[in-house]
DNA sequence: TATTCCCGCCACCAC
DNA sequence: GTGGTGGCGGGAATA
């Protein structure tokens, strides 16, 4: 029917479709290959549309890319600590500050060039240009206009920090209109302009859908006159700050101390940046990443990251791909977390889509590996709690994939056929809630 | 009408 | 040059 037509093209449908081949949680003894150009016939569409779905993907670490046309998929049990490091660095870097530069500006700047633009969409196109040159003529010569590189506009990025908005919003709602200039950066020059902020509007819709379709959003209806509409509200776990994370190498030495991503802000660090460096400072007066030990730059072709890498152990290698339908799940132990995952035809639940979230997030069914009771009947919190549930224990493991353990065709070669699973008491830094503002009341 | 976002052009980049 | 990748914005479907 042609008015579903559009519905069944959506990229949130394309992102269960695409995340109902794959498991949520991989066994250590796996590797699972995503090959672009299967997923794109299989699910009948443009590999462009697969590229969207896989960059939103990555920037969560629910997969990373592993050579052409090639990614690996890691499932959900990486999620909680990328979010952890998102967290950490809204709050290390200076970016909940810039948000809130971005708030005051817009308080109190009653001729703000956002507020013109907003106001000349209801008065009309042609005038809203008008008023963005004369006002952008004027303020560029009052300031320098300092762009964001293309780097930094990679909707893995951009969805990164579109979480990191989330993770430090008092109360977990974020309007698409103060994400998209968040993400336009620079408050003061003529980024704000109707054509940037409607295709920074597109690429949140994109990212939204991602997110939404794996839980960690969901679309926020309110009446509240002083929540600009239309805005998400955050539905993943509740995470915390990792302690003592002062330098680049603190983010490189946890979660995927190989990955070489595009569409990752901490692969970014380790490409561009000494990894003794303190963590980069978002500009709060521009949002643009600085460091003061090396400038943001472009990637140097030469550098010694290696472009074929394995993010987690892989303890045998195995070409297949496409889980059975029915595959059962027990836990996860990799690096970075270690989470319970569910004993269920997990597949089928995402496949079902509607309470996708509360099967991802909200479960009863988990029981913490730590656990010394294995009865159901405890009510056990959100899977993501489970750091909380832990007394902010993580699990990290020691046997990081080496270099030579691979061949140079990428197969694994086990060296180490044994994990060793540690404890690591992280006496996590709680967030002070009057330190974060709501994000949700952007200009109504 | 405002919101949502599909579609594909074409620039960029590694090889 | 070639093919993979992905930023970008027109404009149409949907609410």
């Amino acid at each position: 029917m042609k008015q579903n037509t559009r519905r069944e093209k959506s990229l949130s449908l394309l992102c269960q479709k695409f995340l109902s081949y794959y498991p949520i949680k991989v066994e250590p003894n796996e590797t699972i290959i995503i090959k672009l150009h299967q997923m794109a016939d299989l699910l009948e569409v443009e590999r462009r549309r697969i590229y969207d779905i896989v960059n939103v993907l990555e920037s969560v670490e629910i997969l990373s890319r592993y050579c052409k046309n090639q990614y690996i998929w890691h499932g959900f049990a990486q999620i909680p600590h990328t979010l952890s490091k998102l967290k950490t660095l809204s709050l290390k870097s200076n970016f909940l500050e810039y948000t809130k530069t971005l708030l005051e500006s817009q308080n109190h700047e009653s001729n703000d060039l956002y507020q013109d633009t907003k106001q000349a969409i209801n008065i009309g196109f042609e005038y809203a240009i008008q008023i963005n040159k004369v006002i952008t003529d004027v303020r560029d010569a009052m300031t320098q206009t300092i762009s964001i590189s293309r780097e930094e506009k990679s909707l893995g990025i951009m969805s990164q920090k579109f979480l990191m908005l989330f993770l430090t919003s008092e109360d977990g709602i974020v309007s698409i209109n103060f994400a998209a200039r968040v993400l336009l950066g620079d408050t003061k020059s003529d980024t704000t302009e109707l054509g940037k902020f409607k295709t920074k509007i597109r690429r949140l819709y994109d990212i939204a859908n991602v997110l939404t379709r794996i839980g960690l959003i969901k679309k926020y209806h309110s009446n509240d006159v002083n929540i600009s509409k239309p805005a998400y509200k955050y539905t993943g776990p509740i995470v915390d700050v990792i302690r003592d994370a002062e330098y680049v190498f603190d983010f490189m030495n946890s979660g995927n101390p190989q990955s070489n991503s595009k569409h990752s802000l901490f692969d970014h660090f380790k490409r561009n940046l000494d990894l003794q460096c303190s963590i980069p400072k978002f500009d709060v007066n521009t949002g643009i990443l600085n460091s003061k030990d090396k400038k943001w730059k472009k990637q140097n072709s030469s550098t010694n990251v290696s472009t074929r890498y394995h993010p987690y152990n892989i303890h045998q290698s195995t070409s297949h791909q496409m889980i059975e339908p029915n595959y059962d799940y027990n836990y996860y132990s990799g690096p970075g977390v270690c989470l319970p995952l569910a004993s269920a035809s997990c597949t089928q639940d995402l496949a079902s889509g509607s309470n996708q979230a509360d099967f991802l997030y909200n479960q009863n069914d988990f029981l913490p590996i730590s656990s010394s009771s294995s009865s159901s009947s405890t009510n056990q919190m959100d899977i993501y709690n489970y750091q909380q549930y832990t007394n902010n224990y993580l699990y990290y493991n020691t046997n990081e994939p080496k270099t030579n353990d691979y061949s140079m065709d990428g197969q694994y070669e086990p060296t180490n056929s044994i994990d060793e699973t540690i404890l690591v008491k992280t006496d996590c830094d709680l967030v002070q809630e009057n330190v974060l503002p709501s994000f949700s009341s952007f200009l109504n």
